[in-house]
DNA sequence: CTTGATAATGATAATTATTATCAATAAGGA
DNA sequence: TCCTTATTGATAATAATTATCATTATCAAG
């Protein structure tokens, strides 16, 4: 179960901009520091709002093109719940697969890849599909809202 | 590998429509007729434009209305894929795997209910989680669109 | 440490999607 | 068939996202 460490991903982040011609600059670094920090997904609206806590915010569309980049780059990806689209989640080291509390969004990655490396491929021979990615999510309730 | 029977379900869902206090209307089966004859998820405005087809098409908030109520009902839930939101599909039998492919949309429900459970009482136990509900979702191209 | 080309920004207009309002209509039990 | 009232359509209001464009700031080169 894997707890992410902002400020190194912040780093990684960062040179990937620059290896693919992005410049580093200011309303990027903030935007990316406020989904990194956060423990839960983030709609683009409050990933806008909580920028204004910081000095100098960046505007609405830059978070946007921000958001549009690091999708692009495969930095971030969405993360959705049976009632609709929830918001904007780090995509780490390929993982798909998330146990999300419904009462306080946090989210934990689990493993299971090599399970489901077998299921998938038997699927593949009863179908014909050409399986390439897969998304594995469970809804519950975590430890600390169930006694809350 | 369930193929959906969509005159059947129509009548499913108007006798849940009745037996839930709700009037069955013309809008209403119209936006209901046209959810269970797509072969792929469908957003809002997608089946509004369907409706337009037809002869006398509901008001585009009544196609809205009607969601609500359906999803009040648990009779459709939306479909993702990783880059966003997908669209609107019909909830069958509690299901919650399927088989996308990526290239036709085409949606394929796979089984594989009790391979996941044991997975899951692991899960809770490993996290202390309570899961409630989950959710497996394979991406791929399908038989069809690979030889095309 | 400048300089300069230009990628990126902010402000705002335009577009698109969704929700709210309310008088008119139609579903379905009596 | 009638009557009650849930539901509708048209449209206004709101919210979210995208496009535009003059100005600014990044960063490679000197």
């Amino acid at each position: 179960m894997a707890l992410i460490d902002s400020t190194q991903i912040l780093g990684i982040w960062e040179r990937s901009l620059k290896q693919a011609g992005y410049r580093v600059t200011r309303p990027r670094q903030q935007v990316m520091f406020i989904i990194l920090s956060s423990r839960s997904p983030l709609t683009p609206q409050e990933i806008y709002q909580s920028t204004l806590d910081l000095a100098d915010p960046p505007g609405i569309a830059s978070v946007y093109r921000t958001l549009d980049m690091l999708a692009d780059l495969g930095l971030i990806q969405q993360i959705h719940q049976p009632g609709g689209c929830h918001g904007i989640w780090p995509a780490l080291e390929d993982h798909h697969h998330y146990l999300i509390c419904k009462d306080c969004g946090n989210i934990r990655i689990i493993e299971g890849s090599d399970q489901m490396a077998g299921f998938i491929s038997r699927i593949e021979d009863q179908t014909g599909y050409r399986v390439e990615d897969h998304w594995l999510q469970l809804f519950g309730i975590c430890e600390g809202c169930v006694q809350g």
